[in-house]
DNA sequence: ATCCAGGAGTCCG
DNA sequence: CGGACTCATGGA
């Protein structure tokens, strides 16, 4: 029997050949019940915790006593996990049966694509040598990785979410959708969810969305994104084929509700493309006004001034920019 | 009450 | 193209 690897769904593991960023190769051992995962000497698995554990309201996972517990799905088959280090190796542990071993390989090619495992931080920590906001986030946040979202319909929807409003209501939004329109599993007490389909989401009137608290706007996107991924008129196979940050980022930007700051949010989050950047993402310039210590927030220009030092590294350093809000 | 929040579409010159 | 206006809802 031939596993097929979802359309949509698992990153191509093979990294971008003009990437001059070096990449290390994926390593895992398989034990049945549970499988363990390589990761960098600076990995920090902690530290990746603490942005997955940014919201108390967060409904697609669950963190208890450094635990991660999470509902995959690959082409239909659901797979409960939790995560842990153990021995400078990343566990997961299938919570359920264990699966038919195509799935262990795809929940590790998952892990290594959503902890971003297989960038080397060496010349990103070098830019601290030269760059004061890089040195104090490294310094501090050393071994936090770009955490991913494989599912592009879920990192559209989680960004046309979030527009415009505080991250704290975007969370209960997120948490209405999933719970009225997502797959539920229920293991030892506990319920999980997996963000709805698009096929799902599809079939919805703006009414249905706008009962849990969706303005029109935001209704009509997030049920127009889904039609277009149902369709297949986008699918994620294609725009991975589009290396070019500008590029991928004129196609996002054609989708009604999708402006620069969602392309922009939406390539970081699901992309594997060195120069995203989320330019006028005001979590970014709140951290630079504090770490500068400015007195209003910094202007585009001074952002853009910026980032040129990061070149290459722009969604590294908005993840530790992030990370800094969360002290 | 007032301002802001991990904005986008539209219109107008 | 760039700016002003509109939409829209909870949090602090």
């Amino acid at each position: 029997m031939v596993y097929e690897i979802a359309q949509n769904k698992i990153t191509d593991i093979k990294f971008c050949k003009e990437s001059t960023q070096k990449t290390f190769e994926i390593g895992w051992k398989d034990y049945e019940e549970y499988i363990e995962i390589d990761v960098p000497e600076d990995f920090s698995f902690e530290q990746c915790m603490v942005y997955l554990g940014r919201s108390d309201t967060e409904i697609l996972h669950k963190i208890e006593k450094g635990e991660f517990y999470k509902l995959l799905n690959f082409d239909g088959v659901n797979i409960l996990i939790s995560i842990a280090m153990n021995l400078k190796k990343l566990k997961v542990t299938f919570l359920e049966k264990a699966p038919p071993k195509p799935f262990r390989l795809l929940t590790a090619k998952y892990m290594w694509n959503m902890f971003d495992l297989g960038t080397d931080l060496t010349q990103f920590y070098k830019l601290a040598e030269t760059d004061s906001i890089i040195k104090l986030l490294v310094d501090k946040y050393k071994g936090l990785r770009v955490v991913k979202t494989d599912d592009v319909f879920e990192a559209i929807c989680w960004a046309i979410i979030g527009q415009q409003i505080n991250l704290k209501f975007a969370y209960t939004l997120k948490k209405r959708l999933v719970e009225s329109y997502g797959e539920r599993v229920e293991y030892k007490n506990n319920e999980y969810f997996l963000f709805p389909t698009p096929f799902v989401i599809s079939k919805l009137e703006v009414e249905d969305l706008k009962h849990l608290q969706f303005t029109i706007r935001k209704a009509e996107y997030v049920i127009g994104v889904a039609n277009l991924l149902k369709d297949g008129i986008i699918t994620k196979k294609e725009l991975l084929l589009e290396k070019n940050c500008e590029k991928l980022k004129q196609r996002l930007v054609q989708i009604r509700g999708v402006g620069n700051w969602t392309a922009d949010y939406t390539i970081l989050k699901c992309f594997d493309i060195k120069d995203a950047f989320p330019i006028a993402d005001v979590g970014i310039y709140n951290a630079l006004k504090g770490i500068l210590k400015l007195d209003e927030k910094p202007s585009i220009n001074e952002i853009e001034k910026l980032s040129k030092n990061w070149n290459g590294w722009q969604p590294n350093t908005t993840f530790y920019l992030w990370r800094w809000l969360y002290e």
